[in-house]
DNA sequence: CTGACTGCAAATAGTTTGCATGACG
DNA sequence: CGTCATGCAAACTATTTGCAGTCAG
């Protein structure tokens, strides 16, 4: 199951954020996209259909999402402000083709061991990680080759 | 052992780049460099030395450096335009102190288990990953705890 | 109603480019 | 010496902020 419009507007509800039709459009384009997202690109989809949106209101709208921790970034391809809707599971990881920029996600990084031992190897109190992996989808495999 | 600012220069030399002060005054900044340097924060550390150097000067050493394989990008941190110093060992990752954003290395991510897992799950063709480990170094817990 | 939200425009930050001068090899 | 590199300033792109009007609750 993942995010879905529905919830997010309520989750913004219950923190005292007004639904306003732009955050509707933006929430729409976003939780029907299942590739990575730039502020640009969001721009372009939501402004296709409601001409009166601007950039701007797409900047505050990622700021709330990301506050909410409703969006995540992600790094792979050389764009670093590329948001994501995240899933409902906490923990999880991204495999991004980086033809197509579809998104994948999994949740089973097996890190614990490596984390572990890197832990006392270095001295560090390890937080978090970041994992992604990049590849071809399916689909561009198949472009790719014909 | 890690890459110093002679072999540096001397892949320069070989590459037909000329081997100009400013080059050095860079090169010499991010050789002694144990954390990852933004084009601001380097151009800080050269200027201080080098009042004469421009951040133009620092952009385009930089990205001959990156042309080289020599630096890599750092992501973790929120900052995304950030660089250090590549180690020789061609695959490997960071392990970084959220800080004061000095940076360990390591090479043994036992990843292959999960990529293949992931490729055959998904079908993807799984060319990279990128992986980054973020936590508190020894020298900061201990300032942290006191 | 009232405070939060929006859109515009201007401000700011980060990065790249054009060009005349200067220096490496 | 010729070519490549530098530094300045200007151009660009991306993002943030100020403000007056508008709208959801």
């Amino acid at each position: 199951m993942r995010l879905t419009e529905k919830k997010i507007t309520a989750m913004l509800r219950q923190r005292g954020y007004k639904l306003t039709p732009q955050r509707q459009a933006v929430l729409n384009v976003i939780a029907l996209s299942h590739d990575h997202l730039t502020p640009a690109s969001l721009y372009e989809r939501v402004h296709q259909e409601h001409p009166g949106i601007g950039l701007v209101t797409i900047y505050r709208t990622l700021a709330i999402l990301a506050e909410l921790g409703l969006i995540c970034e992600m790094h792979a391809g050389g764009n670093c402000r590329s948001y994501l809707l995240r899933r409902p599971s906490g923990h999880h990881h991204h495999l991004i083709c980086s033809q197509c920029g579809g998104v994948v996600d999994f949740t089973d990084c097996d890190l614990g061991e490596l984390e572990k031992r890197l832990s006392a190897e270095t001295g560090f109190d390890i937080e978090g990680h970041l994992l992604e992996f990049s590849g071809l989808c399916p689909s561009c495999q198949r472009t790719a080759s014909a």
